[in-house]
DNA sequence: CCTATTTCAGGCCAACTGAGATAC
DNA sequence: CGTATCTCAGTTTGCCTGAAATAG
């Protein structure tokens, strides 16, 4: 439904925006920032659709491409948490759900008593292989891009991410 | 801690890309993607801890000031639901929260005995005005930007919003 | 009769807070 | 000792499904 074709006659973003301008003033800001809050509305919900047949969100997924990026095919939850950009709690919730799954099981950290590894198993890493190629046989839901929009949009965002503070930009 | 400096020596986004490229193969779609996740969560973090102090979640806002936009100063929970986006079940919730906090009030709705209007209060309408000035302060959480960019942002996001069927392109 | 509007019950997911166990 | 890692309990939010009441 979040998706639905409402087919409005309008964009509802604009209209908003105008009538902002005579309410309050400048609206672009406000234009920008709810086109982005719909956007990942769109996207996570054609995601989420795509990999409900293997039982995982896209919070989920990325946990496990992480795991499968990795030299050993497992890292501490708190690496986890930095890279995902996530509470720890979450990936404590989400590891644990990919545990129960069979996706990934845990394991001491040999170097740090305190620490928990969690390591891919060998069906995650099938699972991986087939919820990606859906993945990208959607095209990530962008295909409406092309190649140079999606470079824009990523350099465009990335402003935001390092004004954020989420990395040494 | 969502928005935390964690100030990564590099870009996880960007690292997630090149890993992505070996793995599975172009990756733009997907550093887009991914960026647009992450937009979303340092914003939306942002705007909520601004409207905190007023109660309100970016949500519950939005729906106000599309009700302060309205002639009468009340719409019909499925105006509301449609304008925003948002499924028959969240409309309701959302009102009940904001009927609860003395911003809105319930009324039958005279054109359609089906129907409820959710009519805006003088205490909300003393909210929107307080919080609107909070938010217009902050910039939206966009003050990185120039007008330009803001505007490629939303023209950018516009193709997306058109080509998932939200009104008319 | 069929459809539209709203509500309710109940589920899932992600994020958070706070507290505690354990180990650096 | 203080700090870091992880877990657990419990709350909040938003989104969803399905079913019901009511009315066009």
């Amino acid at each position: 439904m979040v998706t639905g074709q409402l087919n409005l006659p309008f964009d509802p973003i604009e209209r908003a925006a105008e009538r902002w301008r005579v309410h309050f003033g400048p609206s672009s800001a406000m234009a920008a920032v709810t086109s982005i809050m719909r956007a990942h509305q769109i996207l996570l919900s054609q995601l989420d659709a795509l990999l409900k047949p293997y039982d995982l969100t896209f919070a989920r997924y990325e946990a496990l491409v992480l795991l499968t990026f990795s030299r050993t095919g497992a890292l501490p939850l708190s690496k986890i948490g930095e890279r995902l950009m996530v509470h720890p709690t979450s990936v404590t919730n989400t590891v644990s759900r990919l545990e129960r799954a069979d996706l990934v099981r845990r394991l001491p950290n040999p170097r740090d008593g305190r620490g928990v590894l969690a390591e891919i198993t060998d069906r995650g890493r099938e699972v991986v292989r087939l919820a990606t190629a859906d993945l990208m046989a959607a095209g990530f839901g962008m295909t409406m891009y092309g190649e140079d929009e999606l470079e824009q949009m990523f350099d465009l965002l990335k402003t935001l991410r390092v004004a954020a503070g989420d990395f040494e930009g």
